[in-house]
DNA sequence: GTTGGTGTTATACTTATCTATAACACTAGG
DNA sequence: CCTAGTGTTATAGATAAGTATAACACCAAC
């Protein structure tokens, strides 16, 4: 594996948007388990603490349920609470960047459609 | 001024992407002097260092001219080179994360029109 | 109880980013 | 020469991110 790391975000940013994604594909379903935490850094082989500031984001934010001894589990409702918050974040935040970036490299019609 | 800088990115990085869309934008076309670094330091409420960076970088890429004691200028050519190499990183390295995203959060046929 | 799987915490170090302050080097204009 | 505008360099410190090692705490199964 080893998928290569993005210099423009951080290590553990990057893991925690992984977890998010395999939620939102149903990789991860609601009550399973997540990789655990020495598993993801040996795997990926980075620093265990790396990988739980990840997953404490994570559980900070009510996606995963830790359960000391036993492992974290994708919290109930958390697909869902994902595609709201997400998609908000997304709309707010990143999407007006990424758009203005488009129409600045004239990729518009090429990638939005013809009317944009 | 003082547009708030984003945490996502290095305030050096987000300088350097500013003086590049201004390219684009031909709010600075082929040979007009960037805003200097002290002005933007000060303005910006920023180390010139920080300033300096960004600049740096621009001069490595080529795309601006140093002329010591006077400023630094827009290289000839800068806009086309632009126009290509932001393409291409674009295209290559952000989008394909960017569309996926989309995808994940359901948004394609808002976004990205009902084909995607 | 022991073993092996979880998450968790502590210490210490490296690196990148950003800041603060100051000084240096070059150029145009008076 | 002097000044005021450029870019440039040096030193030192702050914070965040990541690493390396090691140890601790909890739980299930043998």
């Amino acid at each position: 594996m080893d998928p290569e790391w993005n210099d423009n975000q951080p290590i553990y940013r990057q893991i925690r948007d992984r977890v998010v994604a395999m939620i939102l594909d149903d990789l991860l379903k609601e009550g399973d388990p997540l990789p655990s935490v020495r598993n993801v850094a040996t795997e990926s082989r980075v620093n265990p603490l790396t990988v739980l500031k990840a997953y404490q984001e994570l559980a900070d934010d009510g996606l995963v349920e830790k359960r000391r001894g036993l492992g974290m589990f994708v919290s109930p409702g958390a697909k869902g609470q994902l595609l709201a918050g997400e998609r908000r974040k997304f709309l707010d935040e990143q999407w007006p960047q990424i758009r203005a970036t488009i129409q600045r490299l004239g990729l518009a019609a090429e990638l939005l459609g013809k009317e944009g």
